[in-house]
DNA sequence: CTGTTAGCGCGTTCAA
DNA sequence: TTGAACGCGCTAACAG
């Protein structure tokens, strides 16, 4: 007995058909025998029944999977805390609803090879992408003649089978713009990645709005791809040319920490001669010297709220609600 | 035509049968007229025919799907570094062979429930446990009677269709505690999460070593759940009550960063009054103030290594190597 | 080189 | 309350 038993095997052992053992499973009460069931539930125990999914699928026509994309040019495509938290979160939401979830990254040049996608079969896609504006939507276009419902994570597309999961970062930015104008900064340098972001946008334009309420200024810095290293050129380049500003305001908590270490390294006291801030806490934000005020958003909540939307669309054929803004929250720290 | 078309519509198409339209798919050569071979790649391609995976696994009896099971106390099971670098690694491997990755959380409470187990279906399984040595040993019976090739990280298991997938924590840990002798350190506190963890082992057994043959001491702390706080509060009991050793050896980084954190509040010095050392770097480790000596083991390449061994195991039907040993590194830093 | 047959495991439909 | 037949989409084996 070294092969899975089948319905039939049940049935047979319990001299039944296999279509009594199928309703006992399915729970369909009243169509059965108490009897009967017992015998049948003792019997699956006994064999160590389990129902074939392959088969299960290909007769519902569903796959009860939901695929989970990340697109990203880096291999470790699970680097970011915000990613592997909103993966956590529709993870076990998508297991509870007995829905498996299937874990995929994607580098971009892979973007010119459907098979890849094409591979992926899901009742629903829900993705966090990277790179281009032109990436981006390039593979949006592939994800959705997939034909089924589309998730993205911090982006805004209007199509009738995509729902925007966000959250609120203009909100965040002028809480934190706030925060920092009522310590009496006026002048600020805003940290951000080259490149279009629409999350970094709506940050740097929440904090231009405080600013301009109150006659102050905001430069941006372009940090290149915001390591360590690059961010830190960058803000080197800038106290070379304008000297000190009242506050960094990190665009991530990355930039922000490489900047702490940078003051840090020329002794400038944070937050007595220059304050910073980041964005997006994640848990060792507690770890940096001094510990960041940064905005952090339920990134776990943000991964189970879509695995919500998704079953609802997956049932209705659309999405009920097609763009979701979460609240963020300020985190108090030692560096502003 | 808003179905997905199948083989046969394909083969209606161009006027054939669905045989020769699947053999065309499946590259048997020789065995399809050039002929028809382009009017169906024509076709396939204008209907947008794309195979239907359920259909295909029920046929061949295999799911061409990876199980990756994470067993941890915390929703949020992807917090790790260590983890998630696993995880990414084993995922592109996969994806890039054909097979969905499966990704799915398990809460320790849930090990009596069988269902959640069953309803995975893979052709391999790859885990990472947490949680007491009793638990671990339960989830890997369930797991084992899905009678799939299994792959433990950091775990030992002796049985045909189990292979281990261990990094080099003992003598990752000789190197640490011989860079630190060569530093003229002999007394050691070594920081150690309670309970009873054969990686932590492995490591406290390591530094042991090197102590012993130095003639130095060394004493385990136990930081509870080595959390920031529970990891700051045994430090501060045990310099109170023993004073500073000359050297903390973390057993991972979070709990190395802790203690930094805590020295630095104390205005104690580091490297100069004590020294402080990390394991298993993970990026932001080089954001610690002073930046973390630590070993760093490639965990990208275990979880690509896991994918290549089970790949080799679900062919083969067991394991060719079951116990296998990556290399770990040291990181240079300014922290000892 | 191409067509026919049959069956993987399950669940809907209809009949008993 | 239970049974028989059928088909989901695909491919191995064999026939033509």
């Amino acid at each position: 007995m070294s092969v899975q038993p089948t319905l039939k095997d049940v049935a047979k052992a319990c001299g039944v058909t296999s279509m009594t053992v199928s309703n006992v499973l399915n729970g369909r009460e009243g169509e059965v025998g108490s009897e009967t069931r017992k015998r049948i539930l003792a019997a699956i125990d006994e064999l160590g029944y389990r129902p074939n999914f392959a088969a299960k699928r290909l007769r519902a026509q569903r796959t009860s999977a939901i695929g989970m994309l990340i697109l990203d040019d880096v291999p470790e495509f699970l680097n970011d805390p915000f990613t592997t938290q909103v993966v956590a979160g529709l993870s076990n939401f998508a297991t509870q609803q007995g829905y498996s979830l299937i874990l995929q990254g994607l580098r971009s040049e892979s973007q010119t090879t459907p098979p890849i996608l094409g591979h992926l079969q899901a009742d629903g896609i829900c993705a966090i992408l990277s790179g281009s504006r032109d990436l981006r939507r390039k593979f949006i276009e592939r994800a959705l003649d997939l034909r089924v419902p589309l998730i993205l994570i911090q982006e805004e597309f209007d199509h009738p089978l995509v729902c925007s999961m966000r959250q609120d970062d203009h909100g965040a930015a002028r809480q934190i713009a706030k925060y920092l104008v009522g310590k009496g900064a006026k002048h600020f340098h805003y940290l951000a990645p080259s490149g279009h972001w629409p999350a970094i946008g709506a940050r740097i334009a929440g904090s231009r709005e405080i600013c301009e309420e109150t006659g102050g200024t905001l430069k941006v810095i372009e940090c290149g791809d915001e390591s360590f290293e690059a961010t830190q050129r960058a803000v080197a380049g800038s106290i070379a040319s304008d000297g000190l500003p009242d506050a960094y305001i990190g665009g991530n908590d990355r930039m922000a920490m490489a900047t702490l270490r940078l003051l840090d390294d020329r002794n400038i006291a944070v937050p007595d001669q220059v304050r910073v801030t980041g964005f997006n806490a994640f848990d060792f934000a507690s770890f940096a010297t001094p510990s960041l005020v940064t905005a952090k958003s339920d990134a776990y909540e943000m991964g189970r709220r879509s695995g919500v939307e998704m079953l609802n669309a997956i049932e209705l054929g659309a999405f009920e609600n097609d763009n979701i803004l979460l609240p963020v929250n300020l985190v108090s720290g030692n560096s502003a």
